[in-house]
DNA sequence: TAGTGGTACTCGGTGTTACGGGGTACCCGG
DNA sequence: CCGGGTACCCCGTAACACCGAGTACCACTA
């Protein structure tokens, strides 16, 4: 799938929150992990963009530990203010994704 | 709902495209349209926009058309690049929304 | 020991997208 | 004749994801 790029904007941070909040983890890790889950051009770049918003923002928890195949990771938790941030991007999902699909079937 | 905004990012135009696939329309009452459908803070200026994007594309074509209420509106109907489009929208919206949902039901 | 490849983070610049606010103009009713 | 609904357009702004380049750590190998 091609270019899936412009309808994640808005989408991707939740994502990446919601990954985050399964588990503590760290960037390069998150990144195989959308691709993974078929966010195949997701790239580097912009979740480091991501992560450090959302630090930026107070959503996470930030604790730097080395790494014993590379340089020292840093890792990714969320605080009440991300957990509460994470649960109105689903209710948004929610919302705008079930508008949609009823804009698909016959949109009444 | 608030801010719903960035989550529009990239699906906008494709709900605009599948309003103007259902009935050639115009955009003062695709805006209507949409506020109705529960996108309530979707502006006329967005949609115009979108719109002209849409032409400037090659995927509608336009009809000026007097109306009988107001100045005259511009009819736009999907041509066959614009029917493409919006089935290849559809395609891609399937596949993101299939992920996300899975990210958000335990995620493998 | 120099080189390669995988791991891991950061930064600055770019393009796309939706919004906000203003402007123009048509039409009808009071 | 003037306000409000209808209808369109334009310009500037902000947010977001991408891209490319840079830095640096580690293990393996030739």
């Amino acid at each position: 799938m091609e270019n899936l790029t412009e309808m994640l904007k808005g989408t991707l941070e939740g994502c990446v929150l919601e990954i985050v909040g399964g588990e503590e983890t760290y960037g390069y890790a998150i990144t195989r992990r959308l691709n993974d889950l078929g966010f195949a051009d997701v790239v580097e770049g912009t979740v480091y963009t991501i992560l450090l918003r959302l630090e930026k923002n107070g959503l996470v928890q930030v604790a730097k530990r080395p790494s014993e195949v590379g340089p020292p990771r840093k890792f990714y938790s969320l605080n009440d203010a991300g957990r509460e941030e994470l649960a109105m991007f689903w209710a948004k999902w929610q919302y705008v994704s079930s508008r949609i699909d009823s804009l698909k079937e016959g949109g009444r």
